[in-house]
DNA sequence: GTCTATATACTGATAGAC
DNA sequence: GTCTATCAGTATATAGAC
């Protein structure tokens, strides 16, 4: 049986291989032309292969798309986590809003990707898939946990000026939402005047976690557990 | 020229109704199947014309989304101006911010319209539109002016308790955003884990301009310019 | 494992008859 | 002003040969 191993092993890692090659040439795809404009045939095209032979390896264009999605997430969580280093806590939350934004803004193919990547091509995707799970696989349950965790744990650093904040969480869910707005109204189409982020952004924190509370007194901001 | 001109303005009116049909149908498509689900067939079906009979009244589809855009964006303004005449600057920023995360919550495919018209389908709105201005059409200018501009009158009535927030106008842009962000996750379809959105905005409200700044002291909010 | 060929179902847009 | 017919594409996905 060990001859059966072995061949079973190699399978498995060209069958990775193909998949990263069809990944690639997919993302190349959707940063040129767009998510929309991503399909099987142009992959297909671009790796030399025929359409058919994709299905082979992926169930179809939308768990390509899917899996593009939870790259860009983990690029956009690598790009927020060496800020979580920073020491003081008020501009710890400053870099981490303002490099959200950036990225969203700076790679808005990725951005839709991470956020849209699902409900794209309205008619189809409604169609239930009907497959009852292709066999085998392994079938990671990777859903993208939500941005709002760094934000979370950077907040409770800010608690103290004042006994601030009564939730956290919930704040957190609200700057989250105000960044990815920026981002999404900065990205939108649509000629609604908006001024320069940045000082939007500012303008935000500020009057969430300014040094407004009493007058006179220092900034004064613990940094609970942030190396270095 | 007396007939001329009768026959020209029935025409005109004529074409007027005509092009209702087209937008009415169009919406109910829109409504029940999405915008990605809206073509010129669809709508051409639905009101039993042929699809070439309606390039006489639009330019193509994305003519016709865009003014579904515009009709929404008025209906958004409309359920929120009531709102602008409630007395109290604080009450009414609350219902104002609720209203409008309610609209886009409970109106997806219209908010979709409203934000997104432009873009969709990729590929074909990348192609330069050659067509030389089609004659005789008026052609209104409108492109909807920003939603913050509601925001920032409401806003610049909250400005007395203890000298508070330098810039309206940037405040008001982040608190759009920061509704926008709200709608948008909780519409997009990633499985990004959010709290309900309710308490999300009173966190983020209170937090922006709450009875925080001088602890004690009472409320004292200007009513500006607010009828009855 | 990969291909060719094809089934199926769209799409926007236009020419030209009536 | 409206239609039929059609151009010229797009797409996902699968069957079956090799």
């Amino acid at each position: 049986m060990a001859i059966a191993e072995r061949k079973d092993r190699e399978s498995r890692s060209r069958a990775h291989d193909q998949r990263e090659r069809i990944l690639d040439a997919a993302r190349r795809i959707v940063m040129r032309e767009g998510l929309a404009a991503l399909s099987m045939r142009k992959i297909a095209e671009a790796i030399g292969y025929s359409p058919a032979s994709l299905y082979i390896y992926f169930e179809g264009r939308d768990e390509i798309a899917e899996a593009l999605g939870r790259e860009g997430y983990e690029q956009l969580l690598a790009q927020l986590k060496p800020l979580a280093n920073i020491a003081d806590a008020r501009e710890r939350l400053h870099a981490i809003a303002h490099a959200y934004v950036a990225y969203g803004c700076d790679h808005p193919r990725t951005y839709e990707l991470i956020f849209m990547a699902h409900k794209e091509r309205g008619p189809r995707a409604m169609r239930q898939r009907a497959l009852p799970d292709a066999a085998g696989a392994p079938e990671e349950p990777a859903k993208p946990a939500c941005g709002a965790q760094l934000l979370a744990a950077t907040l409770s650093g800010l608690e103290q000026p004042g006994g601030m904040h009564a939730d956290c969480g919930l704040l957190a869910q609200a700057l989250w939402a105000m960044l990815h707005g920026v981002v999404m109204l900065t990205l939108a189409p649509n000629g609604f005047e908006r001024a320069a982020h940045g000082p939007v952004i500012d303008a935000a924190l500020d009057a969430w976690f300014g040094i407004r509370a009493a007058p006179g007194e220092p900034p004064a901001v613990r940094t609970p557990g942030a190396g270095s």
